[in-house]
DNA sequence: AGCACGCCGACT
DNA sequence: GTCGGCGTGCTC
């Protein structure tokens, strides 16, 4: 056996000439790795592989000193041409057809460019685990009768029942599987295995579908409303867009319950009646029955792309969208990689979500992909939007988008009346009470009238700190720097990050002091204090702990709709999309506790959240008020969102925002260090800005670095977090500085380091 | 990321 | 002298 340093002598990298032209007429593929590899490698293609191989195809190659093998996807083939470098060959070719087009494969190489990540790392995510293992398809065996055999079947002497197999499959023309043999033969498989042997039947492998799927049930189709005239505007607007058929994006500003969906499917329409197809990206959250079923209602084939499919129902889809039989997708974030082969519109709705952005590598952010593959197919953008994101009003200021706004409610509806409850005084709030004196008579009077409650509480649990007297401190998860929360239902103290739980503690586990005090408001607790204040009420809550069940959700809504209660509390999940006429009085119970979070977009997010809550209410010609319980009843995130004054917040806000030069004036990259131990994380920290700031005097960019400083949650998961923030006038600073870094970032095996590009959070 | 290489200290 | 710990650096 040879040691490793001798091998070194006898094995080399470089090639000899006879080896050289040999492989003067090979082709060459360029391979990509789910890994943060930025290169793409490349490997001999096999010549039993050239006609096959080809750009989104897998392979199977040897990679690294280990020589593992490793699935990579091929991103390009090309001429060998003379390198000093020996190439390994392509092992196994895993997909004979390409698994995207060549303007996805764009669209993929790009994402891996902006969110700086491996290409591979991309397409993994890209593409569906059910497509790569083809679920809800299996290989069959399918039999043919040679000719040899079918021109001479009378002289071949066989037993009964295989004459009879031979029989049926020589009346076929085309192959037959074997359960339809047996069953038309009345026989076993042994026969047919018989008659395989024997060379008298030949076999072909085919793969095929299940059909285990249910199909569609037909719904009822509806025709398309009329439209008002700021509607028709509007809708006239885009179509002259489609038709240019140039890309351009446009932002639909338009009040909550101002028909935007209504404008989505008519103009969708026009994109389908030339034969392509569009693409609706909604918040997971809105992806309800009655979403889609508005949907289903317009066009004859609409896929819903969801997170509850199963690999073989997402492959079934892909496949149908593949070949152009769907017209539409609607679906939540990743439906933006629907392989619509004729695209013609992209259409994403609330627009300001930030499930729109994806918190695992790639962190892509959909609005941005969808804008960069509308470019690439050079069709309109819409996005939708009572409260816009300050990145996208400001590139309407920049003429980057074409503003389209729709400012009334259809059918001349008012938006409701908003009254700010300034809660500092209230007697009620004062002993700990959730709903305020204004609020409760409000309510009182609306049920009096017949009209409905919806109450919205951004807190789950029955209280949210378990809070000593004596030493003062909260109850902390053990692994987070969180509190935890209270469920009085289910009896546990529990942490709303990592889903540690333990039963309540009778003592504070600090210093032993008996009794504990329950300090904040969750939906629990509001619904006990909704109980006991109406007693003779039906009041249904929903968050995510009372809707675990499956289908839950909508039956809940549904008993609200129909008038079986009165009251309906909530966190998130009540503030979107819902319709409900009857509807008349709206209670935010706490308007602050986005407020005070240490991030950037707190108050954008206080005043989109009051917006949307808001837009639950006035729905029909019984009218409807809002109540906004705060103690800071001046707050302007607030105060616009009472006086419904998009454009007066924004300014005021993109004012503020500019003095600051924070975005969305600047684009900014968020770099978080994580690890178990504290000191080993925040060392590396500093080392790794060292370098950073290396770069930035050497090449002198134009890139301010902001820490590193703890993470606003400084612990999560049993790992100590620090963060640091990049910010530089335009993205491609950052994106330099990141690359002429790399190669010298410090290694580590104790810490980890994450970008995040363009982040929606700062947590 | 994942793996091998290589340089250190602890052991037969 | 050898085994195995973890810090470095490379992967066509």
């Amino acid at each position: 056996m040879s040691s490793p340093s001798q091998r070194h002598l006898f094995e080399t990298n470089e090639l000899t000439s006879w080896e050289e032209a040999a492989q003067r007429d090979q082709l060459v593929a360029d391979v990509v790795f789910n890994r943060p590899l930025q290169a793409a490698y490349s490997y001999l293609v096999p010549n039993e592989l050239r006609e096959w191989i080809g750009p989104a195809r897998r392979v199977k190659v040897s990679f690294g000193r280990g020589n593992q093998t490793t699935v990579g996807f091929c991103v390009g083939v090309r001429p060998w041409e003379p390198t000093n470098r020996k190439l390994k060959p392509i092992v196994e070719l895993l997909d004979r057809e390409p698994l995207l087009d060549d303007k996805m494969m764009e669209l993929t190489r790009w994402i891996s460019e902006h969110y700086l990540c491996g290409w591979g790392q991309v397409l993994e995510s890209v593409i569906p685990a059910g497509v790569k293992k083809k679920s809800g398809t299996r290989m069959v065996t399918l039999y043919t009768v040679p000719d040899r055999v079918r021109q001479n079947r009378d002289s071949i002497p066989l037993p009964l029942k295989q004459a009879r197999v031979l029989d049926i499959l020589c009346q076929q023309a085309e192959p037959m599987a074997v359960e339809d043999i047996c069953e038309k033969a009345e026989c076993g498989t042994s026969p047919i295995h018989s008659l395989r042997d024997k060379k008298l039947i030949d076999p072909v492998r085919h793969r095929a579908e299940q059909f285990d799927l249910e199909p569609l049930e037909p719904t009822q189709q509806e025709l398309d409303l009329t439209l008002n005239e700021e509607q028709q505007a509007a809708f006239d607007k885009i179509i002259t867009a489609i038709r240019t058929q140039q890309h351009s994006t446009m932002l639909l500003h338009g009040v909550t319950g101002s028909g935007k969906t209504e404008i989505y499917i008519q103009t969708i329409r026009e994109v389908v009646s030339y034969g392509k197809q569009a693409i609706v990206l909604v918040p997971e959250i809105s992806l309800t029955p009655q979403t889609i079923r508005r949907f289903r209602r317009r066009f004859d084939n609409v896929a819903v792309l969801h997170s509850h499919l199963t690999d073989a129902e997402r492959h079934w889809h892909w496949q149908q969208i593949t070949r152009g039989e769907v017209q539409v997708v609607v679906g939540a974030r990743s439906a933006i990689f629907a392989p619509c082969p004729q695209l013609g519109l992209i259409v994403i709705d609330e627009e300001h979500e930030n499930t729109f952005k994806q918190e695992t590598t790639p962190r892509y952010h959909a609005r941005e992909v969808a804008r960069h593959r509308a470019e690439l197919e050079k069709i309109p953008l819409v996005l939708g939007t009572a409260t816009p994101t300050f990145e996208s009003w400001l590139k309407v200021h920049q003429k980057e988008y074409d503003l389209v706004s729709m400012p009334k409610r259809v059918a001349k509806l008012p938006l409701p009346p908003v009254v700010i409850v300034d809660v500092r005084n209230d007697p009620q709030i004062t002993k700990g009470a959730a709903i305020g004196r204004a609020l409760e008579s409000a309510m009182r009077l609306t049920l009096n009238d017949g009209g409905q409650i919806i109450l919205f509480l951004n807190l789950r649990g029955f209280s949210p700190t378990m809070w000593c007297k004596r030493c003062g401190k909260g109850i902390q998860c053990p692994d987070c720097d969180i509190t935890l929360t209270w469920h009085k239902d289910k009896q546990i103290a529990l942490c709303h990050s990592c889903d540690y739980q333990i039963p309540p503690p009778t003592s504070c586990p600090n210093c032993d002091h008996p009794g504990l005090r329950f300090i904040g408001i969750g939906t629990q607790k509001l619904e006990q204090e909704v109980r006991t204040k109406f007693s003779n009420q039906k009041c249904l809550r929903m968050d995510s702990d009372s809707m675990s069940k499956r289908g839950s959700h909508d039956e809940t809504l549904e008993i609200f709709r129909a008038g079986k209660a009165s009251i309906l509390l909530g966190t998130q999940m009540i503030a979107k999309g819902l319709d409900f006429p009857n509807v008349t009085l709206v209670g935010v119970i706490d308007a602050d506790t986005m407020l005070h979070q240490p991030d950037l977009r707190a108050t954008e997010r206080t005043f989109q959240l009051i917006s949307q809550v808001a837009g639950r209410t006035g729905r029909s010609s019984r009218g409807g008020r809002v109540f906004v319980q705060t103690a800071s009843p001046g707050e302007p995130a607030i105060v616009k969102a009472a006086e419904h004054d998009y454009i007066g917040f924004a300014r005021n806000e993109l004012r503020h925002r500019h003095s600051l030069q924070a975005p969305p004036f600047s684009k900014m990259a968020r770099i978080i260090f994580r690890g178990e131990a504290e000191q080993d994380v925040q060392a590396y920290a500093l080392e790794f800005t060292k370098k950073l700031k290396e770069t930035i005097e050497k090449e002198s960019l134009d890139v301010l670095l902001l820490g590193p400083a703890p993470a606003p949650i400084a612990k999560l998961k049993r790992h100590f977090r620090f963060h640091l923030q990049v910010r530089a006038p335009q993205l491609e600073l950052i994106h330099q500085l990141w690359r002429s870094t790399e190669s010298r970032f410090p290694k580590t095996s104790t810490v980890e380091f994450i970008i995040d590009v363009e982040p929606a959070n700062m947590r």
